[in-house]
DNA sequence: TTGCCCGCATTGACTGGACAATGGCGTCAG
DNA sequence: CTGACGCCATTGTCCAGTCAATGCGGGCAA
């Protein structure tokens, strides 16, 4: 019965008779509506939450939300900085769009969690550099980048400044005689886990992307792991491939 | 306080005192256990549910999910077969992981979607043929494919049989002369629609990524807009690329 | 021994009620 | 006019209870 309430809304949700922001019926408004107690409106509501199509602001009401994902692209933070050099790759991928980027960069040395430490192909007790960032954009939470680099290639290096690589951690690696030449990318759909939730500060139903990148030297050594916490609402992973032709093998 | 039994059930589940499959307390047991009303445990354990940490078989109990990704690469896609010949992608990327592959066809000519209709450059009116293809393994339904080709292209070609094609759809493409030589893929993270949650049998706080992809000929035309609904409980998302030089410019 | 049926433990659905927390808005005082 | 205070609508949390649905397993009959 409450999935009956839940399935109606939903349909005006997605027909467009309720537009993103609209403001929906209170919880009384439809108890009386539907001649159900409220506690049965609510769980209809909390179907609606969690499928990431309403929220809900205490004193306010429910409302239908709203979406505005942002472009991702891996592919980017390997190219050329085309404009302004002081921004990193980040700024300048979004900044295009009109909104204010702002980044928090904390370095640390640690044991790497498992893993990390399996696709950097070290052994128990080695240890990395860590440089965790939280990327904002008009001052909202965008999403989290860690990156992890042996530490014996890094050590002393810029990548232990807790500072913006205007040219990149990547080309910092390349300067080090560890260029880059293969990435191998992973990605996981999952839902948030609590930490995720605090510090993107994610309303419920929102799925994130967990995307994991490894970086290859030309001889084949891993010298970077980066991870990414792309929360759904704020996201699209977007990238382009040449396609091989079906004659010849990989 | 809800919340407080939760975590300390997430807690245990991502510590390993729990392990998959592991069977939790009964509600009962917890009541007494927490000393508060069965309403106040439920609603812990809804959140759980919604995490996609806890399943509920009823009258079993509740238990810690399981969780076995298959891997999903897009590019394999436009590999060459390397074994039987009698399978298409689909069924040799999953084979050699010892499931039981399976897919049901459906074939058909419509208006395509909006968003389909954009990344093929149709005008109003213009129909597309589609190959709705549902993929299971092992019984079990895996993800949803749908692929959409300008109507003009492939009128009366072995892409409008719902058979498989051994060779790949590409392949015949590329032998009506479209080879597809660029591919542009984009990538969401969702909840999944009502719909979704019925034809891929998913449970409770299950995302799903809505994964398009966009193939274009050597002369820029896009021939070819695949769109695939990737529970993400089943898959993790997997792509490899060349990194480009920061010296040169795409 | 085999097969059927029913009991029972467990979760699902729903009700009615109570009190807390929050933030906007109107009112009132300075 | 401005600022502070308090009302109030609305959602959040929690409780106690009732009845339904389900599937396993034990008991009973053939």
């Amino acid at each position: 019965m409450y999935q009956q309430i839940a399935d109606e809304i939903r349909g005006q949700i997605v027909a467009g008779d309720l537009e993103p922001g609209a403001k929906l019926p209170t919880e009384a408004e439809m108890r009386s509506a539907y001649d159900v107690s409220r506690e049965t409106v609510r769980k209809a509501l909390n179907l609606l939450v969690n499928e990431g199509l309403v929220v809900s602001a205490r004193p306010q009401g429910h409302f239908v939300r709203r979406r505005e994902p942002m472009i991702f692209r891996p592919q980017t933070e390997f190219r050329k900085r085309p404009h302004s050099p002081e921004m990193d790759a980040f700024a300048t991928e979004h900044s295009a769009e009109g909104r204010e980027p702002r980044q928090v960069i904390e370095v640390a040395i640690v044991e790497p969690p498992a893993e990390v430490a399996k696709r950097l192909q070290l052994k128990a007790g080695d240890l990395v550099a860590i440089r965790k960032r939280v990327r904002y954009l008009d001052g909202e939470p965008f999403n989290i980048n860690d990156s992890y680099f042996p530490l014996d290639i890094v050590r002393d290096s810029e990548i232990m400044r807790p500072e913006d690589i205007t040219r990149g951690a990547n080309e910092v690696l390349a300067e080090l005689g560890y260029r880059q030449v293969r990435a191998l990318d992973e990605l996981y759909v999952r839902m948030p886990q609590p930490e995720e939730v605090k510090r993107l500060e994610l309303p419920p139903g929102t799925p994130v992307g967990y995307h994991i990148t490894t970086g290859f030297t030309a001889e084949g050594r891993p010298v970077r792991v980066a991870t990414t916490v792309l929360p759904g609402d704020r996201h699209v992973i977007s990238y382009e491939r040449g396609l091989e032709t079906p004659g010849e093998e990989a």
